[in-house]
Parts: structure tokens; sequence; C-alpha cells
DNA sequence: AGTGGAAGCGCG
DNA sequence: AAAGCGCGCTTCCACT
């Protein structure tokens, strides 16, 4: 099949000066590189890649040693999409012949890819970000994904990356070897097991690797599948297969002794312990065999450590670090599911296992490496990282305790809430369109697809804004907006709630459960901050679901908080003489803000409430500056107490707060105060608003300089805990890039503090608390939650809330505090309303 | 039958 | 000219 300038199958070839744009290079070449489609150059002179990334292309070939005339480029999609946009699954289906043909006809040996659309339309392997660099076999070819020229010109700190894999591709076309392949394994067994314990009793170091039934540590009826170890010092890699495992050595009786002789050995030898994520093998080992193996090292944490920004899974870190190829099995593999008598299949399963200890433990001294070359980083990984690894195993072993019965009720009235509310949906619609076009079938409210016909074709109602995939947003912005031209714009908002909270809590909370106990783990890797990322996090504020999450009997639920820590921090960074002010004497930044911001001319709707609040405080009439400065003073709960809508408007402030912190500007705001609380400022009045703000937090500002200068200086920030953001996409051509990397700089340093403070104090109680007395169960970002055992409230109060103020490690990090970080503590039923408060004494 | 991107929404 | 930050989960939908 030649090139096809006639081609119609799709509708690219309208408005393309070329149509299908062939590969261009020699017939025969041993590589064929295929991009995404043509761009505006290519397309005015009918050739792949002569733009900027073509160019870049070619110099990062040279670079790895591969001569750009000797290979063959090319691109997946053969006409120029319009916008630069994305080709759609149809116009790669059309297109994919073409492709097919011209990998046919060159016949090469080998196939780089070059970005997401040319990975997922030759490899069928969408996740760049996992696949990339490694050598894939495939029938005809051997392949490589990378990143794609253009994205590299577009976000600068994705070159590294995309050279590094090309110069890997190059020393692999050159025929060299990257590592010696010294790995074998072994499957333990009667004449076997006696070298096992030998290379155990030599090692220094062992790597130990779990593979299981499920992720389920918590359900007994879920089974580990084998445990693989490997050993330095001249040791191997060893399988020990489970009674799940046809052929297994022993039942499980012995298997489970077995592994607490391992254990007890290793602890007695003084052995150390590498795992990629062993928090959660440890949880199996500990359920299974009432064991955990000793966690000196976890190559997982120890990568998001030293790269936040890379996938921190352990193929593709093999790739990264040991070249390694491409490994990866069935999932039902993994997990033991194999016929027993097909025995390869069965020893394929236990070298992948084996190699995942295998090449753990041989990344861990380079990764090592890695964190000694900057001493606060190997502290932070020392010192806070790896211990808070190990709290977090017993943190989560014990779940979170349910109250079934509420539980249960609480579902069965959101779900008869829910299905009211559909029924008035429906009701609603089916009135509506029969008027205006007549029956149609019901709309799906779950599918934003259906909503959108329904609200903006069938009902007419007009389009509010666009999602960044540009069909009309049914989002709950555009149905505030849409509240008065029709009820099914309200009626909807109400059916998403009590949809989201049936599905995604009630019910979505039952996979975690056991008994009546829920089970969260936590990723400590989970965000590029440092903050820890959890599903228990999402838990609505509302009472429904928190309030089912409570102590077992005999113990008390206990919620530790850090006041305003945001803004504390925020304070700390910035130096801003007025919140700092603030926080020394107690005022409320949020009431502050508020009163600041009605002063100065914003939301007038305040005016009349202060000057008659103040009237009842002072007991006289006062000016309105007067009356400022009373409320302001006599602080939010007084203010509450006489009128019940400022609390309404102090959360408005709140929001105005976190917002301008972070960088937000009028645009943004305006839609803020539109969806959170239905008033919309005009451009000027929030112009006047953030004038205001920056105004009396007059620190503000040159802070934000200050960090954009620094991030612009070194590619990276650093938070007061020694951890580092780095935001290689500061050097980006393109101005939004630049400005988002300018916005995580000042964000990323408060969010990752807070997130190192909270763990500080969050390993010293884990470790230092009487678990007899009081354990720490869980953590949201800037809350600890607890259990106390109720005769011990008294006693345990005090020492939870001197070590979340002060932990030790805070000064072990030489770090000082102008503003103290208080706490609060609350104890009751998760977030119940009339809880008992207790706050301890001012930090020193 | 399983996968992955979008859209939408819960949290700090 | 234009710009809050950080997450995880469920559903739909298109695809293999």
């Amino acid at each position: 099949m030649p090139r096809n300038p006639n081609c119609q199958d799709c509708t690219l070839h309208q408005g393309v000066k070329n149509v299908c744009i062939w590969g261009q290079g020699p017939k025969n070449a041993k590589v064929l590189i295929v991009g995404e489609a043509p761009g505006y150059n290519e397309d005015k002179e009918g050739k792949p890649f002569i733009g900027k990334s073509g160019q870049l292309l070619r110099e990062e070939l040279s670079r790895a040693g591969i001569d750009p005339n000797d290979v063959y480029i090319t691109n997946t999609i053969k006409c120029r999409p319009p916008d630069n946009k994305k080709p759609n699954a149809g116009q790669m289906k059309a297109c994919k012949k073409y492709i097919d043909e011209e990998i046919a006809t060159i016949k090469p040996e080998y196939v780089v890819t070059l970005g997401a659309v040319a990975s997922k339309g030759i490899l069928k392997k969408a996740k760049i970000t996992e696949v990339h660099g490694k050598i894939i076999d495939t029938p005809n070819f051997k392949a490589m994904a990378a990143y794609h020229p253009a994205y590299c010109l577009y976000d600068p700190s994705k070159l590294p990356v995309l050279r590094k894999d090309l110069m890997r591709f190059g020393e692999t076309l050159r025929g060299v070897k990257h590592r010696k392949q010294l790995f074998k394994w072994r499957e333990i067994n009667d004449s076997s097991v006696a070298d096992f314990w030998t290379e155990l009793g030599n090692c220094d170091w062992f790597a130990f690797d779990l593979e299981t039934q499920s992720l389920d540590w918590f359900n007994p009826n879920d089974k580990v599948v084998v445990l693989s170890m490997s050993m330095d010092k001249g040791g191997g890699s060893w399988i020990l297969p489970s009674p799940v495992m046809p052929r297994a050595p022993w039942g499980w009786k012995a298997f489970i002794s077995f592994i607490k002789r391992v254990a007890e050995k290793i602890r007695k030898w003084g052995k150390k312990g590498v795992a990629h994520n062993g928090k959660f093998d440890n949880h199996w080992l500990w359920r299974k065999c009432n064991v955990i193996f000793p966690l000196d090292f976890d190559t997982m944490l120890a990568s998001h450590t030293i790269n936040e920004n890379r996938a921190h899974a352990l193929d593709s870190l093999a790739t990264e670090y040991l070249d390694a190829p491409y490994y990866d099995i069935p999932l039902g593999d993994k997990q033991g599911k194999i016929p027993p008598d097909d025995i390869p299949r069965i020893h394929r399963m236990y070298r992948y296992a084996a190699k995942d200890s295998y090449y753990t433990l041989l990344m861990r001294p380079m990764m090592q490496k890695e964190l000694e070359e900057d001493r606060s980083i190997l502290r932070l990984f020392n010192r806070l990282v790896m211990r808070a690894a190990r709290a977090f195993h017993e943190i989560e072993d014990p779940g979170m305790k349910v109250l079934m019965d509420r539980f249960s009720e609480n579902r069965r009235q959101v779900a008869k809430n829910r299905d009211q509310a559909l029924d008035v949906l429906n009701g609603m619609a089916r009135e509506a369109i029969k008027k205006r076009v007549g029956p149609r079938k019901l709309t799906n409210w779950n599918s934003p697809q259906q909503v959108a016909r329904l609200l903006f074709e069938d009902l007419g109602l007009p389009v509010i804004e666009e999602t960044d995939g540009g069909a009309p947003s049914t989002g709950e912005a555009t149905l505030v907006a849409l509240k008065d031209l029709h009820p099914v714009a309200n009626q909807l908002v109400k059916y998403r709630e009590l949809e989201k909270f049936l599905t995604t809590y009630l019910d979505g909370w039952k996979a975690l459960m056991y008994e009546d106990r829920v089970y969260f783990s936590y990723k400590l890797h989970g965000t590029v901050t440092g903050r820890y990322s959890s599903r228990l996090h999402q838990t609505p504020r509302d009472g429904t679901i928190r309030n089912c999450v409570d102590a077992p009997e005999g113990w008390t639920f206990v919620q530790g908080d850090f006041s305003q820590a945001e803004l504390r921090v925020a304070a700390i960074i910035s130096g801003d003489p007025e919140l700092i002010y603030c926080f020394k004497n107690g005022i409320d930044v949020h009431w502050r803000t508020l009163l600041y911001v009605v002063q100065s001319g914003g939301a007038g709707e305040y005016v009349k409430p202060v000057l008659k609040t103040a009237r009842k405080l002072a007991g006289k009439k006062l000016n309105f500056n007067d009356s400022i400065e009373l409320l302001t003073k006599k602080g939010h709960e007084a203010a509450i107490a006489i009128w019940d809508g400022w609390k309404e408007a102090r959360k408005k402030a709140k929001g105005i707060n976190f917002g301008f912190v972070y960088g937000m500007r009028e645009k943004k705001f305006i839609e803020y105060a539109k969806l959170k609380y239905g008033f919309e400022p005009t451009e000027e009045e929030a112009a006047k608003i953030r004038r205001a703000y920056f105004s009396l937090y007059r620190g503000l500002s040159p802070w934000h300089d200050r960090m954009k200068r620094l991030v612009k200086l070194d590619g990276y920030v650093r938070s007061l805990s020694g951890r580092l953001r780095r935001l290689p996409g500061i050097t980006s051509p393109e101005r939004s890039v630049r400005s988002e990397n300018e916005r995580q700089a000042i964000n990323s340093p408060i969010q990752g503090f807070i997130g190192d403070f909270k763990a500080m104090a969050l390993v010293e109680l884990a470790e230092e608390l009487d678990p007899n007395r009081a354990k720490v169960v869980g953590e949201v970002h800037d809350a600890i939650l607890f259990w106390v055992k109720n005769e011990y409230l008294k006693e345990q109060l005090p020492i939870i809330a001197k070590i979340m103020q002060n932990p030790k490690l805070v000064k072990e990090f030489k770090i000082k505090l102008p503003v103290p970080i208080d706490v609060e503590l609350d104890s009751g039923p998760w977030g119940q309303k009339g809880n008992v408060k207790w706050v301890p004494e001012k930090a020193a």
C-alpha cells in the first residue's frame, strides 16, 4: 500500500496541504522512529519531523551515538490534525493500516515510539511515564517507548529522561551489555535449604518481597502466594512458595513456622532488611505469620525522597537503575492463579517474584549513594521517612472501628433519599422535555454526556463553561449558575451529593472492611510535596460517614488538630508581620481578613452586620472604623454568638486566605465566590479585595517574589525540614508552565513542611505512647487520630498535646519556629458535633 | 472482561 | 495575557 494522497478514511484530509505524509529515511533502516502526527511545518513541506522537535530529535540521536541519517523517521498519524489537537480514536484507527504497512515495508529491527499517542497506537501501552525506556519484545521487532521531543520542548524537565532513554537505546544497538546476567533463583526444598541458611548467615543485607492473592492483608481468607528473598555478599535469590502453589514443599503450618524461624534468625544475626514498600509485606507477614522483618531501607520511599517527580513502581525503577528488561507478568499469575501442571508458567512467576527482591537488593546501595549527595535529604530519609514507614505498619494494623449499626442505618437512609431525589429528577425532566421536544429516553444522571444533552439540547439552557476536553460542562458551578433557570439544576446537585456519599463511602468502604473495622492504608510517597495520601482523607466532613468512626469499647476516639497549620507556616516562611502578630496574640486570621476586607470596601453586604454586632457588643452605637476595631478585638466567637451569619462569613474569608496565599487571581476568585457563596463580585471589586488583602499582609508579595526568584535560580525549593521540591519545568519556554511551577514553589514548602512536622509528631507518638493507654490510628494531613483508653484520658491528652506541639525531631533538625504550632484535641466519635474539646496551654 | 481517560466531587 | 496548591475514587464511555 503506497502513500495515498487521496485518502479520505477520516476527516483529517480536509484542510491539510499534504494528505498522508510518509516517513523519511533509508528503506532498509535498522531503526524506525515513530512520532505522533505532522505539525504545521511538516504539513507545509510534506515531510515528517522537520520543525523544532525534529531538530531536537536529531540532536539527541547524534548525542546517543545514533546517526539520524541511518534511521527511518515517521508518524503514527499521516495528516496534520487541526489546531495541534491530539488525534482521536477514529483517526488513529483510520491511519493504523498505513503505519502498519510502513513498518512491514521497512522491516526494522527496532521501533522507537515517541510520545503517548505512538506508544498507545503501536505498542498498545498507555502510561508513558511508566513504560518509557524499557526494551520490549514484540513478534516482529524490539521496541522502546520514549517521551516526544515536542513534549520535552514544552516541559524541559522531561528532556533528560528522553536523553537517557535514547542513550541506553544507542548502547543496545551497539550491543553493549548493560549488566551481566548474574541473576539466578532457587526454590527452597529439602536439598537446598542448607544453602539458604548459609547465604542468609553470610549476608549483610537481604531483600524481601511477597506475592499475595490480593492487596487485602486484613482479610483472613486471602493468602500469601510466595515469599522471595535475595541476599548480598554472594548470596542469590530464593523462592519460598506457600501451599497456595502446587508442589510447595510444605503445608501451612510448616510454611509459617519456617518464616518465623527466618525472622528470628534475621533478628538474632542483626541482618538488615530492604524492601520495596515493605510496609505492605510486613502487614502480611504480621497477619499471617505473626512476625515482621526489619525494614532498614525502603527503595520506594528512597525513590520518592530522591526524586518526587518520577514513577516509583519497582519495575520502572529497575529499568532506570539497572537497565532491567521488561519483566512484568499477568496479575492473575502473581496471585498464583496458574494451572497446577503448567510448570513453565509457574517458573516464570517464580522468576518474576525473585527478580523483585533481586532488583530491590541491587538498587539499595545505588539509592543510598544518591541520598548521601545531600546531607539534609539523607537526614530526612533516615531519621524521619524510614521511621514513619515503620510506625505506619502499627498505625494501620488495627484499622478503624466502625459503629456498624449507625453505618447501616445511615446507608439505608441515604439510599432512600438518593432514590427519592432520582424520582423527582426524572419527573422534572419528563415534564420539561415533553413540553419542548417530545418524549425522550430517560437520562442516566451519572453520565455527564447525557446530562449535557438534556440540559443544553433538550431544555435549551445556556452553556456556562466548558470542560478541559471542550465538552459543555455540567459541573456544580454550571448547575449553580442555572439554578434559577430550571429546577432540574438544583435537584441534580442534591442527587449527585447523595449518590457520591452512597457509592464512594457507604458502599465504597465495604471493600476495605472486615467485621467492624475499616482498613485504610497510607502512601508515604503519595504526593510530590511530602504529604501522605490515603482514602481516609476524603471522608466527608458531614457526620453521615465520619460519625460512624469511633474507638472500640472502653476506648475514646481522639482527633488532634494542628490549628491553622498552613497559615501559620506561611507566616513563618514569609515573615509577614501581620500574620505573625495574629498568631502570637491569638487573633483568628480568617476573622482578621474578613473584617479588613469589609473595612476596605469589599464584601459590602457585611457593613450593616458589622455596625449592628458592634453596637450589641459595646452596648452603644459606634462608627464604622471603631466597630471594625472592636470586632477584631472581641474575636469571631463573640460575634457569632450575636449573629450566626458570621460563621458563614468567616468561612468565605477562609477561602480568600488560602486562595490568595497560593496565588489565586481575580478571575478564579470570582468563580470561587460564585460557586461557594453565591455572590458574584465584579472584576473591580475582586481586585479591590485582593489589593486590600496584600496590603494587610504586606509580607506575602515579597515572599512570593522571593520563591519565584529562588526556583528560577536553583530549579528547586526546599522546605524547613530539608525536603526538596524539584521544579525543572521552571525553565519552560511556555509562560503557563513557568507560572504553574512558580505557584508550586510557593505552595510546596508549606505543604511539605506541615507534612514533615506532622510526621515528626507521629513517629514520636507511635514510638513513645504506651499502646495499652493510647495509640495513633490514623492521620488527615494536619490532624492525627487516636484511640485513648477511657481511664487514661486525663493522663494521655496532655502527653499527646505536648508531643504534637513540640516533636523532638524539630529540635534535632535545628528548625526554629517563631510562631508556635498550637493543637486542639477533640474526643468522641470522629467529627461529631458536641464532642468534648480540649485546648492545651500554648506551645512554648 | 479488563483498561484507561474524562468528568465530577469528596478532603486538607 | 493569565495564573490557588495537593490528593483518591466512582462512573461512564470507548476501546481491545
